[in-house]
DNA sequence: AACGTAGACAACCGCCTTGTA
DNA sequence: ATACAAGGCGGTTGTCTACGT
């Protein structure tokens, strides 16, 4: 077998509007498939994280909400490190940017935890989280065990169904200032709209606007028997895109 | 102004699950 | 029933940027 040299590190331009033309035109499953034909020199991998964490239509930038962060939080402590379950409930948000946030916040927690306990008399709440306090329970135990690095200081609190806050849905209502890089993936949008209603006779999947993140897998497999086609259920093009 | 640090984010790796031949 | 390939997921690391000193 020819081992073929795949590309690593950040994808450019061109390679994000080859892979967002040819999701649109094959779906976004046979990513294996989609990088071949592509002429991508990525694997099928590769392209779906990106596909996933960055090129997909609807996806929110930019900082959690007070209400995301809570929902986090919650969830977190029901389901414990579940990154794509969670982001399930979270519209717009991915794993991978939950799973960022967990670490990050946990992190400066871990810090601010260790720093209050080597001077116990500036007790009084410090910390600048506002969503550290009802939850505190469900972090504490990362830094309690934790030795002097802070390796691990986010820990899988596990499945500990201690309560079940089971509120499901947010309404993340207003859209973020979106983080602005010189390259908006609107422009990409842009172009690939143009070039779908130029090439794509528009049945080959079209988003519906009821995002998939609202649902549970057993929903969505109700909602989806065949997901196959039915999966694609965003709504395709920059008026999705809040940034 | 230069440097160090922390935060945010993108991307890769390896393991596990699932679908298919 | 089984082997293999592809997809999915969680963990981890690298890089860039903003901010403080």
């Amino acid at each position: 077998m020819v081992h073929q040299e795949f590309r690593k590190g950040p994808w450019t331009e061109q390679e994000d509007f080859k892979l967002v033309s040819f999701v649109g035109l094959f779906g976004d499953r046979r990513w294996d498939f989609i990088a071949k034909v592509s002429g991508l020199t990525r694997t099928g991998k590769s392209c779906r994280l990106r596909w996933v964490n960055y090129l997909h239509p609807g996806l929110k930038r930019g900082k959690l909400t007070p209400q995301e962060e809570r929902l986090v939080m919650e969830l977190h402590s029901k389901w414990g490190n579940r990154w794509s379950r969670i982001a399930r409930k979270l519209p717009g948000r991915t794993d991978n940017e939950i799973k960022n946030y967990w670490r990050t916040h946990m992190r400066k927690k871990a810090q601010e935890e260790k720093r209050a306990a080597a001077s116990p008399t500036s007790s009084s709440c410090q910390s600048s989280l506002s969503i550290s306090n009802n939850n505190n329970h469900t972090v504490n135990s990362v830094h309690a065990s934790k030795k002097a690095g802070e390796e691990s200081f986010y820990d899988t609190g596990g499945p500990n169904n201690k309560e079940s806050a089971s509120n499901g849905n947010i309404n993340v209502g207003e859209d973020h200032q979106n983080g602005e890089q010189g390259y908006s993936m609107d422009d990409i949008w842009k172009d690939i709209s143009m070039l779908e209603d130029n090439i794509l006779p528009s049945t080959s999947w079209e988003y519906s606007s009821e995002p998939l993140w609202m649902m549970d897998e057993e929903e969505s497999k109700m909602l989806f028997p065949l997901s196959d086609q039915c999966f694609s259920c965003y709504e395709h093009g920059s008026a999705f895109l809040t940034g």
